[in-house]
DNA sequence: TGAAAGCATTGACCTATGTCAAGGAATATA
DNA sequence: TATATTCCTTGACATAGGTCAATGCTTTCA
């Protein structure tokens, strides 16, 4: 992966979504920078303040909140395009709660709390950009709050199935139990249900 | 309520938020409508294409959803200074999943989809209220859809009351069930086991 | 290549919350 | 003020999913 190739690819992105200059695309990444996570590493952990948000080029990453009993929830999985950071403590300079780590090696562009800001003032169409895309984000997550509320484990396994095909291979099981708000042991014994049902 | 005083308090609101000038004040109000919510009204329906947003003057409002089976999930009640609306139909103009019903007479601001959109041109700085609210409003969801997941209905009970002392005044018991995604008969019960263990 | 760690599966049992049904209290409406 | 609704409480029972423990299968990495 290079920094070249990554900036191609934010600036494709945004191309689709707002329209820049060439010269606003020069400024913008500008303003990122590239990083590589080995497997297993950590972009956020819970009670660093997070000022650094992430957009992914490449690979797969896990969004999750450790709760009090130590138990995991994954919020989201992080592929390529998609933005990775805690908005709340990025706003508010407290602690984030949550944790994003690479599930296998991958490459990501960030930028800083600072930095956006500046950015903002410079290219005011971001303004707009960002705002489209909390929306969007907001519009997910009320979708996913309202399945979580109303349907079992079974018919939310099957949503993300549906939605994710081939997520299956990307992301090891007990991370996908994680992901619909059961304990492996659960999901290992629907998925033998599913099978006997067919 | 008159339209003076409503849009008086949505100034206010945004006054506190970004700046704007004296002619500013003028053209943003010129886009919202005083609405008058009798009890039990609906502001939203599910299935309607939702092309206005709210904001709330005085009243309660309650934000549900209903689940295929008939279950209504409340998201959040609506009281002055919040916003009311689905963002999702809102930008997409599919029907929205959402109904927005007033729990007694209030009072509400509205704007229409195309009147925002011609406000963001003539005032640009909205674009980043709206930018603001929405990452806003995506935190608070982030940290409920956690607790959801990661606490007993006890302890949501707890949190909801300890965040909005009051509520059990001015709610229902059977929402104030709805919001915490249990079931009325279960609220009731855990009421009475708190009772006992004082 | 082989030990260690992590992962998936299965079983027996448990618990929080749902389901259904009934009666009583509160509130709205005529 | 009477009557109809809606709301709250309680009981007996059902069930999805959690808990704990054991086993074998992969993957990792020295």
């Amino acid at each position: 992966m290079t920094e070249e190739l990554a900036k191609h690819k934010l600036i494709q992105y945004i191309k689709e979504r707002v329209p820049i200059s060439e010269n606003e695309s020069e400024v913008i990444t500008s303003y990122f920078e590239l990083r590589h996570l080995p497997k297993k590493s950590f972009f956020i952990q819970e009670g660093q303040e997070c000022i650094y948000h992430g957009f992914v080029i490449s690979g797969t990453l896990r969004v999750f909140y450790s709760d009090p009993k130590g138990l995991e929830h994954v919020l989201y999985f992080g592929f390529a395009d998609w933005w990775v950071g805690d908005i709340a403590s990025f706003n508010t300079h407290e602690p984030t709660h949550i944790n994003v780590q690479a599930l296998e090696d991958s490459w990501i562009l960030t930028f800083s709390k600072d930095g956006i800001e500046e950015l903002f003032l410079k290219v005011p169409i971001l303004e707009r950009l960002f705002r489209i895309m909390a929306q969007r984000t907001l519009s997910v997550l009320q979708k996913r709050f309202f399945l979580t509320v109303s349907a079992n484990a079974h018919d939310r396994y099957k949503e993300l199935i549906e939605r994710h095909p081939g997520i299956e291979q990307l992301v090891p099981q007990h991370q996908i139990a994680s992901y619909l708000g059961i304990l492996p042991e659960s999901l290992s014994r629907m998925k033998k249900q599913l099978l006997h049902k067919k």
